[in-house]
DNA sequence: ATTGCTAATGGAACGCCGGTCCATATGGAC
DNA sequence: GTCCATATGGACCGGCGTTCCATTAGCAAT
């Protein structure tokens, strides 16, 4: 019988284990390691305990490296400390924080998931949600535009970002691109009229950029609908 | 030394392997008992062979797993032969039929990824592209609208379908959106503003409604970019 | 202090997995 | 029939997540 959460209600030892540090420990793990190279072994010897120690705190490899992710998603939004100027611009920056600490730590890009249930996850829903509430969209919108948003910004930091992991480190990303560029243009145009011709946009493409124009696309629908074309 | 390619230039024995064969099995095997229950020696007594066998034609469970959600991409667009009616609402049609052979197969939601190396995933951004570019919006813009558009498909899809997997099976969609709506409603209204007020909505949340809803955004924004609002 | 109990520890062990190795077989080319 | 690249499949390796359990640290009551 063991605890899922570790609460240490009564005092604790010298050199306590705790959930935050275990998890805190397995961040810098992932950083340097990537999900492969997490192992409960080696998690141990760098808090210099056991496998089984860890287990009293965390209940399997999938809980922790879910914490782990939700920590990330917090540093996303600790930078940015609450609600400044219009509504929209202050959601493309929030969207912007979270794609760049995912960033950081790629690991955690394919881990953090809506409906959310853990701490930061359900944050960014709630700070989303506050932001679209001030647009002016109508209150029966709000739930269907944020749960968008959000699905956005981390579906499409995963997609963008996880790629990365995969690809060996050796090559860089402009050598991948230019790979990818070339093995486009040698397709049968017939069977891919549009890659074959679009391969000069691939090559000085930005992952960033490409990010933010979607999250434009997104919201100026949100503009539109918020404020409609013909206002009859 | 092995071939990632399995080509059969000589004829071939009687029930002789090949890459479509294990994929396909693999497929099954993924469908029934997902990623996590795939295995190379279940994969192998299934195709009456050994694991060593399969390596031949597949060089790691990565790129089989890879393989065999490209199939599943694949089979999206297999119902939807040609580009019919406008271009904008023949996107979204696309867009929902990759959404729902993905539901179809959760396992696979999150394996589809962009940029595209596979053969099915370059077909459905080459399709992307194709319908973009009739949209009559400038094209130098062809090449970032069309993969936002790609990313939302795969990312967000992926988003919804894959928590699904991590649930309990026994424990049906409704309850869990009735557990986690329960859950918010015992937030601190302090911390959680928006979503101890929006719990309602939750409870009879659709997901392939909640995807339509993001597409539609997305779609918005780029007619609203397409056809501007101030023609001048 | 002594005792009893629970929270917590950590190392050994279990079962299984992805992947490799290699002895063997198949079937076309000559 | 001989040869050889192609292909097979079972044994095996190292390592993983997880479980088990003997042991300890600290608190409360005596």
């Amino acid at each position: 019988m063991q605890r899922t959460r570790g609460r240490a209600p009564t005092g604790g030892r010298a050199g306590a284990l705790s959930q935050e540090l275990i998890v805190g420990a397995a961040v810098s793990l992932l950083d340097e390691l990537g999900e492969r190279g997490l192992t409960f072994r080696l998690l141990a010897k760098a808090l210099n305990t056991g496998p089984g120690a860890l287990y009293w705190h965390v209940s399997n490899k999938d809980e922790l490296v879910a914490l782990a992710a939700d920590q990330v998603l917090g540093q996303a939004f600790a930078a940015h400390p609450s609600l400044e100027e219009e509504a929209v611009s202050a959601l493309r920056v929030l969207a912007v924080a979270v794609f760049d600490a995912l960033d950081r730590h790629p690991w955690a890009a394919s881990h953090v998931s809506a409906p959310p249930t853990l701490a930061n996850a359900l944050r960014l829903l709630d700070r989303i949600g506050t932001l679209v509430a001030r647009t002016g969209l109508p209150a029966e919108r709000h739930f269907a535009v944020s749960t968008a948003i959000s699905y956005y910004i981390t579906g499409v930091s995963a997609q963008i970002i996880a790629p990365r992991i995969t690809h060996d480190a050796t090559v860089s990303r402009d050598d991948f691109l230019a790979q990818t560029a070339q093995r486009w243009e040698e397709l049968d145009p017939a069977d891919y009229p549009f890659l074959t011709r679009t391969t000069q946009h691939l090559r000085d493409h930005a992952d960033r950029d490409q990010f933010i124009a979607g999250l434009d696309m997104l919201l100026d629908g949100l503009s539109t609908t918020a404020h409609p074309r013909t206002p009859a």
